[in-house]
DNA sequence: CGTTTTATGGTGCGATCGAACCATAACACC
DNA sequence: GGTGTTATGGTTCGATCGCACCATAAAACG
């Protein structure tokens, strides 16, 4: 093997041009030659290491889903080490919001994606997965909090994990469009958590605290 | 003026084949050439009622905004006489499901179009205005029902309003994905209006289908 | 009846698209 | 040092794109 280059490398600068592109002006824009001058390489680039469109824009899809679970992970992480089910679920779904260009540019390679998601088979199995196991983490963390008390036991734990993962999830629109700015987007998911999460244990109830855990974010112009 | 044409109605038909081509393949299927042969028209046509192909897509999106809420002005008006708070807030929140095939293309369009929405000025302004009313006229219904005693003094009203119309559109892309269906998706609705309209006077609660209201949704795979 | 305005069809042009093809530099291995 | 595989650049082709241009039927108006 000669000339041996970081493949993974070069197929992730191929796949950040898509998304820029896909961002800025939908799939249409999304031409071999707009990628290949937005990556910096050769139009035969794309072929040589993704084929045909179709699978380029496959490609770049698995490659951002592989990169928002790795992003997810870490953030979560960051929690700290006992972070309390409050705070992971409220994490995840903050990991929905777009509270960050990459959160937001993620967002958009969806929804740019999406009609495709509907005729594409190939992509629909990369997409469908995602959500469903959002609602059953978040549907856990609340069962969780049930057992210790800190979720009243009355409320419909799958029925209020599919409302919140999904409120998030329409969120992510009405902030990208400038009809709610991250704030108030995150203040009503917290008012929510708040109405679920009667009794945390370790307190992690503020909203954004003194710490700039998950500070308000640039500018939004 | 001679060979006095139904304009407008020349102008709806070339704007249902453009719905119809990007609900299929989105923006990037929808060429001048396309639509021509899905309205059956010739391509020339769409020049002469919508000129460049950008003034066809926000033509045919305005169209469309109109189409929605004349619908949803009919759908309303078919609940009745006097169809009480929670029945109205319900009508006004299932609008936005994607419970029959016009709604679904509905949001499919509005998906298509979303990325223009943040470059194109003139798109954007088209879409801005829609969420923004119902979130207040979901407010402002839920905030009678404090007045007349249906709904509890201690919620939020401007946040409930605000996660209830969020959560009724993001529930459009699960659906449409396949991820849930509609029912289930009615059925998280009105569990969330359940605790919110604590009493109703005129007993609409009921869903439209068999009264499989919020069971725990299984994996429909 | 002729004229003018409106409505429609067809055709052509330059640009760009996706993709195949051809060439060759770079390097590992024998 | 050949030799063959890998990685990259450039070119070309048929199709299609948006759009401008030209022609003309149809009908209201004088």
């Amino acid at each position: 093997m000669p000339r041996q280059v970081d493949h993974d490398r070069r197929r992730r600068q191929i796949a950040e041009a898509v998304w820029r592109l896909a961002t800025r002006g939908g799939l249409e824009d999304v031409t071999l030659r707009q990628v290949a001058a937005e990556a910096g390489v050769s139009a035969r680039l794309l072929q040589y290491y993704f084929g045909t469109r179709d699978q380029l824009l496959l490609g770049a899809l698995e490659i951002l889903n592989d990169d928002a679970e790795q992003r997810a992970r870490e953030r979560l992480a960051m929690l700290g080490e006992a972070p309390g089910l409050h705070a992971i679920v409220r994490g995840v779904l903050l990991e929905l919001l777009p509270l960050d260009e990459e959160r937001s540019n993620r967002h958009l390679v969806y929804v740019a994606y999406f009609v495709r998601f509907l005729a594409d088979p190939a992509l629909a199995k990369v997409a469908r997965d995602a959500p469903r196991a959002l609602e059953d983490l978040v549907a856990g963390l609340i069962a969780q909090g049930q057992e210790l008390g800190q979720v009243p036991r009355g409320i419909d734990v799958a029925a209020e994990a599919a409302f919140l993962v999904t409120g998030a999830d329409g969120m992510q629109a009405t902030v990208l469009l400038g009809q709610r700015t991250p704030e108030e987007a995150v203040a009503l998911i917290d008012h929510q958590l708040a109405r679920i999460f009667t009794a945390t244990r370790t307190a992690h109830r503020e909203p954004p605290g003194p710490n700039d855990r998950h500070r308000p974010h640039d500018p939004p112009e």
